[in-house]
RNA sequence: GGCCCCAUCGUCUAGCCUGGUCUAGGACGUCUGCUUCUCAGGCAGAAAACACCGGUUCAAAUCCGGUUGGGGCUACCA
């Protein structure tokens, strides 16, 4: 039977690099019909926080990492005392204070890592290991090993980080009498130079990634891309197609830099592909948020949302795109005023608004017709009057077609906006 | 510094185990063209890599050694 775990400790959110780590040790075992296990490692009362704890659940089941056995290391504390108890009466350890300190063995140790082959370590390099610290509390290599070896984890799945850890603990299975179980060693997630992942290179918790409109099918795909591939040139990688295909000796050795730019890639294809009422009811809450006045009917917003799908790259995109419509006045970006608004087409709005107020219906079709009568009218080009009236109802220079743009917006603010444009021109 | 791990386009990777099918494939990003009222999207193209040196071999991205570079660890933190 196959049983891994994921130990993180509460001193800090999840991390992107951890969550990876989750991941392969979740697919792994599903991909096998094992177990998996989520194991708190909060030994450190100090650093150790309930809100850490509460969000690591949160994120990890926001991405779907569900596990079928839980526990926490600080339940657990008289089982690590006992074990300190037998090794003390063995000989196998001696005290240094209160402290509990592990006699290592001069002898070479051999690791059988199923990513990287064997690893050969001279514990030569390896001074005795403190078990238990003077304040009673187990160190993290000693519960590490008891908690594994009794909840008969058969792979410890890990990143790359915990290879030296790995001979001080096979050190620590051999004395207690435990079975060594098998080690995996992840490599780890770089920042996107290749240097270490640090808050300084963007979001390293998972919930930022939450916050900034990714989706967790994405953030899922993305992870298990890093240091795997499921070898057929597939980019967007269902979890049953990657579950068939998963294989943990064929993760890579080599470090991954993050890539926000293909992070944020593939989150647009899962947004497109997604249908409009369920970005819809995602999307619903954030508005509310950001906008409180906004009231929009169901049928409006999902064409809205509809209409901005294809140009999303995270569900805060669609916010940005759409405050015309959700927001009293026309918020102008950086310098389109300037662009599109300079020159005075007072009369020219004047006349659209004109024709488009004296719509008997307020469509697509229909504000096209009005638009391209008034175009013909005036002998300009189309977009002569295209540019700047998308300007003046929308602040923006770019968007969806302007006469879906029309339709959405309605009649009433669409002539309004065309009526107001000009009005502080000329005062100046 | 010591010990350990690693090294294919800018980035993620396929290929490496079982040398020839690799004038090295895919994707992101970049650039170009088409579509169009704009941008995005979509579609079609382009540029772009086996770190270096040596060895083994008829033949090396693939095997071996070294160099260089990067990363990790070096806590009574996890």
């Amino acid at each position: 039977m196959v049983r891994v775990r994921f130990a993180p400790s509460p001193t800090g959110f999840l991390h992107i690099g951890g969550a990876r780590t989750a991941l392969f040790n979740w697919m792994y075992a599903k991909a096998q019909g094992g177990v998996f296990v989520l194991r708190i490692e909060d030994t450190d009362k100090v650093r150790s926080k309930q809100e850490y704890f509460d969000e690591i659940l949160d994120s990890m089941k926001w991405l779907g990492l569900t596990w079928d056995e839980f526990y926490k290391q600080s339940d657990r504390f008289d089982l690590y005392r006992q074990y300190a108890h037998k090794l003390l009466s063995e000989g196998k350890a001696y005290k240094d204070g209160e402290a509990v300190v592990l006699h290592v063995i001069q002898k070479p140790i051999k690791i059988y890592d199923l990513i990287r082959g064997e690893i050969v370590v001279d514990t030569k390099e390896i001074k005795d290991q403190v078990l238990m610290k003077s304040d009673g509390s187990p160190t993290y290599s000693f519960a590490c090993v008891i908690d594994d070896a009794l909840m008969e984890i058969s792979c410890v799945i890990r990143g790359e980080d915990h290879i030296s850890n790995t001979p001080k603990q096979i050190l620590m299975y051999e004395a207690m009498g435990f079975k060594v179980p098998k080690f995996a060693h992840l490599p780890l997630i770089m920042d996107p130079e290749g240097g270490r992942m640090s808050k300084r290179a963007g979001a390293t918790a998972v919930t930022e990634y939450r916050t900034q409109g990714y989706l967790p099918i994405a953030i899922v795909n993305y992870l298990m891309l890093l240091g795997w591939s499921p070898g057929n040139n597939q980019e967007k990688v269902s979890m049953a197609q990657a579950l068939k295909n998963f294989s943990i000796k064929k993760i890579n050795k080599a470090g991954a830099a993050f890539s926000l730019e293909k992070l944020q890639w593939l989150n647009s294809q899962y947004i497109k592909e997604m249908p409009s009422d369920e970005l819809a009811r995602l999307l619903k809450p954030m508005v509310a948020e950001k906008y409180p006045q906004s009231n929009m009917e169901e049928q409006d917003f999902e064409h809205v949302v509809h209409l901005y799908k294809g140009r999303m790259n995270t569900l805060l995109d669609f916010l940005e795109w759409t405050s015309f419509l959700f927001e009293q006045n026309v918020r102008f970006d950086e310098g389109v005023k300037e662009k599109h608004l300079s020159q005075n087409m007072k009369t020219e709005f004047n006349l659209l608004a004109d024709k488009l107020a004296e719509a008997r219906e307020f469509t697509v079709k229909s504000t096209e017709e009005v638009f391209r009568a008034t175009v013909a009218e005036l002998k300009v080009d189309t977009g002569t009057l295209v540019h700047p009236v998308r300007v003046a109802l929308t602040g923006k220079a770019v968007g969806p077609g302007l006469f879906d743009t029309m339709a959405v917006l309605g009649q009433k603010r669409t002539v309004s906006r065309l009526r107001e444009a000009f009005i502080d021109n000329y005062n100046d």
